[in-house]
DNA sequence: TCAGATTTTGCAACATAGTTGCATAAACTA
DNA sequence: TAGTTTATGCAACTATGTTGCAAAATCTGA
């Protein structure tokens, strides 16, 4: 049995065809995918549904095997949680190559928040260039 | 002369009946707007046409005349920049009424960020409840 | 094992948010 | 005010999802 699988029945719900490759295609990538980025994966796979894409997406996300960042453009991303780290992390996105990637080790720190707010959740994402980019240019 | 009419002028740029109008808006907003909302204001003000409110939007950001927010949903909202504030801040946005503010005391703090990546922008969204909505909640 | 109940999938249509090309109109400059 | 530059309006297009619904797959209890 493949990972993917095993890590749906862990949490009693059903590992159907579409739910185990999509995680499996996000449990591959290094970096956060875009819905057409895993539809393009699942090619290898056999045919999956773009809609059926869209709703497993949602799934893993609500069933905590994948989180959502929001980067550059109107795409939201997808990426497999790692079970080791927790789902509050920053994410930096390059602007060269758009590759998103967590940031594990920055912890958002919320002094001065207006205390009649409840928070609820914290997104904080920063931009720039990757290492990978930033090698190629002379500094 | 208006306000935003005299803001465009400031900065040496031509301050068109549509910059007017929508710096306008965003200027009497209390929170960050997005597109359909500032159209349905602007139906006081005169016929405008909705993608050249898109460009006008555009091009307030790029003078800094508005900075851009992204909320829930998929839509980006847009806000007046006040000259005191800097650019770099958080910003809260209401799960109840949507609403997004401007949280101008908080500093995201950045420690342990690989030093091989180059920061150019940082992102710090808060979701939760405001005051507003939080006060009739009984606690 | 299998009949019935529940959940998931695929397909078509729809929705929302934004972009592009281009001809016309407005604003600026000399 | 003539010529040049810039902004606008309109139509068509793109990107990113969402919804309704019938068929298929999966599960459950007898
Ligand atoms: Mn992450
Ligand atoms: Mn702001
Ligand atoms: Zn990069
Ligand atoms: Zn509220």
């Amino acid at each position: 049995m493949n990972k993917a699988d095993q890590i749906i029945q862990e949490i009693g719900e059903r590992p159907t065809a579409v739910r185990t490759a999509v995680l499996g295609v996000l449990l591959n990538a290094g970096s956060a995918l875009a819905h057409p980025e895993v539809l393009e994966r699942l090619k290898n796979l056999g045919e999956f549904d773009r809609v059926t894409v869209y709703r497993v997406l949602e799934w893993l996300v609500i069933h905590g095997l994948a989180h959502k960042v929001a980067g550059t453009g109107r795409a939201c991303r997808f990426q497999a949680t790692h079970p080791d780290t927790t789902h509050r992390h920053a994410h930096f996105q390059c602007r060269e190559c758009g590759k998103i990637c967590c940031l594990t080790e920055i912890e958002p720190k919320l002094t001065n928040l207006p205390e009649h707010f409840t928070v609820e959740s914290i997104e904080l994402n920063i931009k720039g260039v990757c290492d990978d980019c930033g090698r190629h240019i002379p500094r």
